[in-house]
DNA sequence: ACGGCGCGAACGAACGTTCGCTCTCATAGG
DNA sequence: CCTATGAGAGCGAACGTTCGTTCGCGCCGT
């Protein structure tokens, strides 16, 4: 529930963070073993090479250490996002930012953590109410970015800013669940394809009342 | 383990098959609310008004009841797919494909449901060795088409198949993940870039040529 | 001597599963 | 027509296990 305090004092020394960073990194492997639900605290503990005891000074319960998981989580994504506060065109910027976030993604341990906590974001959890919280940020951020590229002129003034920048996060989602999936799967030959994607979502749309197949001669 | 063989019998009643159908329902229910592995047997046995014993003696054990349920999605997914086997323009059925995916999971519970498969399909699991089975046969009937698509110019000759495709899927799984973890995201709106990825996604490094038109009304 | 860290046995609760029972109902024999 | 019979459906208390968590006690640096 709460994300912030830690389980005993407010004040911790950098031994402490240490340790708990310790606890978080075997959590992580554990968890993206066997998922938050199927891993137990005997697991963890055994990864950790540390007793339950030892482990329950540092975190109150085993939600508390998915909460603090799942926050990490959220905070690399957002490092990630800032690179949309950067210079350079709005199309540069956004498969910067995609291509990086899929290069932390790299590692199959990480998609399947990223999942779990997405699957884990959908119920009616803690992690979820967190998630939402950051999400509906993330998306403040994202429309003051587009709001500028469209007085600079990069997007059209009618674009429709909202379904623009969930479909390029979506797609660049999809991505990342599909390396996670099916490990063949080439990003890198891909690159070119990713570019003429985000070139594609940034185009205005036409007429509202254009069918959506264009016919093509 | 065994996706084909029910519990006891060989043979099934249809009067069999309907409380297999009906505890299966429940399940999905329960699973989409809390995940496979924080949803308890008791909880199905509530869902579906029956006793734990009488589920058992439709399904071996909980994971059996897991597997009926991938098995179900997987077969779904496949349906979807035979579109790419009717008459039409690629573009136009690729859009159809990913748009028909869409409609399917445009219940929440779907999306829930579908994520789980694919997280429990990511483990060593009876699930994941069936899921790379289905995703197997399921990457040879695209290449086919894609083959096919080939012959007819509709592509260019010396596109990467299996990028594009891979591509292409990760972006519908993406849309559907965007469309469970915000409910505000509209599809509807989304239709036309859709449309527009699809057709960059199609389209070769270098220059364009135009792929013939079919339209179906 | 003392405060903390860390241990690990032990706890109650909850889990998936089992098993012996009752109930239902189609059928066969009288 | 009635009733005996047997197979299967369904039940739910109970099983052994494992879960998350607690707690009292040694250990160690100061």
């Amino acid at each position: 529930m709460n994300f912030n305090a830690p389980h005993r004092s407010e004040a911790t020394s950098p031994q402490q963070d240490e340790r708990r960073a310790h606890i978080l990194d075997a959590a992580r492997t554990c968890f993206s073993r066997a998922g938050f639900h199927r891993t137990s605290m005997q697991e963890i503990c055994a990864e950790a090479k540390m007793s339950p005891g030892g482990i329950y000074r540092y975190f109150a319960s085993k939600d508390a250490i998915i909460e603090a998981i799942a926050q990490e989580e959220q905070y690399a994504g957002r490092r990630i996002l800032e690179v949309m506060l950067e210079p350079g065109s709005l199309h540069d910027r956004l498969l910067r930012c995609g291509l990086t976030y899929i290069e932390t993604m790299r590692d199959r341990r990480a998609v399947q953590m990223m999942l779990e906590v997405y699957v884990e974001s959908m119920r009616n959890t803690a992690v979820g109410a967190f998630f939402a919280k950051c999400e509906a940020e993330n998306r403040v951020l994202m429309q003051e970015v587009f709001a500028r590229a469209k007085a600079t002129g990069e997007i059209a003034a009618d674009a429709d800013i909202d379904t623009v920048m969930m479909t390029l996060v979506a797609f660049a989602d999809g991505v990342i669940l599909r390396m996670g999936l099916n490990p063949d799967y080439d990003v890198e030959r891909a690159e070119t394809i990713l570019s003429r994607v985000v070139t594609a979502v940034l185009e205005n749309e036409g007429p509202v009342t254009a069918p959506p197949l264009e016919r093509r001669e």
